[in-house]
DNA sequence: TGAGAACGCGAGCGTTTACTCGCATTCTAT
DNA sequence: ATAGAATGCGAGTAAACGCTCGCGTTCTCA
């Protein structure tokens, strides 16, 4: 259960083994899906022992749990630095900033995405998830606030909670949805309008 | 693979047989989660043998399968049942018509479903879901062309998708926060405000 | 250069779990 | 009443898979 690798690697040696690992970790998931990935397969396609391996890694879900963790790191850094960037600006170009930095982040490896992303649930990764909310959700939230004067939602914290809950699935559907799709200006004018739209103060009808 | 029941129950005994082991499956689930649900403990908890468990469900992923399809016939009906009744009021109440419509779907088992909805993609089930997708997106986006003179969205059909892409998990995630936070009057205001604010035409800002 | 730490190995153990099979029991229809 | 269909049973099988353990190899450092 415990996700702290057992051993952590301090020669050349064994960091690129566990680089290796990682590696191959991703091609496995990539190329077999969650289902056909085991310990014993990654080893094998990292031309490595499975006793290396559960050296690093004490168990499987700590081999994924790496990958994950990885993601959501350089996401969290992609989103504040971004966020920051664009918090002085009109609110659509902050929102249209956002939306593609977030799906810029889910572009490098697509596939991979995909399989993990499909599997979070199962793993005890959730808590890696909510993390990230825990994270994001008050940047939005002080942004909302800040702005409370221009915008409409009066609880800027559950606001900031619908925003992520709503443009977070919306961005991994259009992942999983393939990447012409993915890549379709339309789509990406229509997350920014759902954003804008939610923030704004009420239109008309 | 297949979904289909190895043989149909057609004498009333083994229709309850099918019914108790559907009940079980449940109780199992919620009570020990995903993981934990054997075919052989929800026989033992049915009270009736592994063996005629598998005369009436191929496998596993069957029996979970035909929860999951209950839910999502049920959710059909609810649906296109909601959205044609308020179909010709305005958009904020025919929003959050089928909004609570929606949740009102998910308030009867929520447990059950807060386990099902995290394991969806593990299970074929990926397929049931688009189906609903497939059921859904089309009867939104005729509402959006019927009205496309008052809304905003040139392309009827993304804008469904984005929608259903964007409320579906909103529900769910609102299902999972636990009820005190599912019943709370202010999450559908904003469930609201994210459906109305998308659709009318753009405000201010 | 030698001792000890770090690293690597992989056959195989132990457990879990979906699923089968042969036989017993109960129902239906004639 | 009875044949045959439908239903029910549950110990047992087979396969998958996470993970261990004992031992060999390579590196570090004084």
């Amino acid at each position: 259960m415990t996700r702290q690798p057992r051993k952590r690697p301090r020669q050349a040696r064994s960091r690129a083994t566990v680089e290796t690992l990682l590696e191959a970790t991703t091609r496995v998931l990539v190329d077999h899906g969650f289902e056909k990935t085991t310990t014993n397969r990654v080893a094998e396609v990292a031309g490595v022992s499975v006793g290396s391996l559960y050296q690093y890694f004490p168990n499987k879900e700590a081999l994924i749990g790496a990958l994950v963790e990885v993601h959501f790191t350089r996401m969290r850094a992609l989103f504040a630095s971004t966020l920051a960037a664009v918090a002085d600006g009109p609110l659509p170009l902050a929102a249209r900033a956002l939306i593609e930095a977030v799906m810029a982040g889910h572009r490098e490896h697509p596939d991979l995405h995909r399989v993990v992303l499909e599997q979070l649930p199962r793993l005890g990764i959730q808590a890696e998830r909510d993390g990230f909310d825990a994270f994001a959700v008050p940047l939005i939230a002080s942004y909302i606030e800040r702005r409370r004067a221009d915008l409409r939602p009066a609880d800027a914290h559950l606001a900031a909670w619908v925003l992520m809950r709503t443009l977070q699935p919306l961005v991994h559907a259009a992942v999983l949805r393939g990447p012409e799709f993915f890549a379709d200006p339309a789509f990406i004018d229509e997350a920014t309008a759902l954003v804008v739209g939610y923030l704004a103060p009420v239109g008309e009808i």
